[in-house]
DNA sequence: AAGTACCGTTAAA
DNA sequence: TTTAACGGTACTT
């Protein structure tokens, strides 16, 4: 049987994938994302499809900061943003998680 | 340190 | 189909 799912795959759909696969208690940039998807330049549609991302729950879009360290923006707030890596990398460093 | 031009995509008109 | 906006980046003052 063949399946008819005709998979979209646009750019907002990759950058999800991309942003899925950053492991946990890390972060990356939106460049690297960017990169990653194919389109080094597209760093700002990056941003525009994180900031539309379907499910902010079910994506780390917090794992992506800008390339100078900052934090970058958040639609929940930046502050949630910092407190989200904080967390992950002090879970990350206190259970050992191996990171491949 | 601060300002600006530019890139690619998306949503809305 | 055209326009405007964007969770950035790199280059210039």
């Amino acid at each position: 049987m063949k399946k008819k799912t005709k998979h979209k795959m646009t750019f907002k759909n990759k950058v999800l994938v991309v942003i899925c696969q950053i492991p946990f208690g890390q972060v990356r940039s939106y460049a690297w994302v960017a990169r990653k998807v194919g389109c080094p330049k597209a760093v700002r549609a990056v941003g525009q499809a994180l900031k539309k991302n379907p499910y902010p729950l079910l994506i780390p879009c917090h794992r992506v900061i800008k390339s100078d360290g900052s934090l970058g923006g958040y639609a929940g707030g930046r502050k949630k943003k910092e407190f989200l890596i904080n967390l992950e990398q002090y879970l990350a460093d206190k259970l050992r998680i191996k990171t491949v």
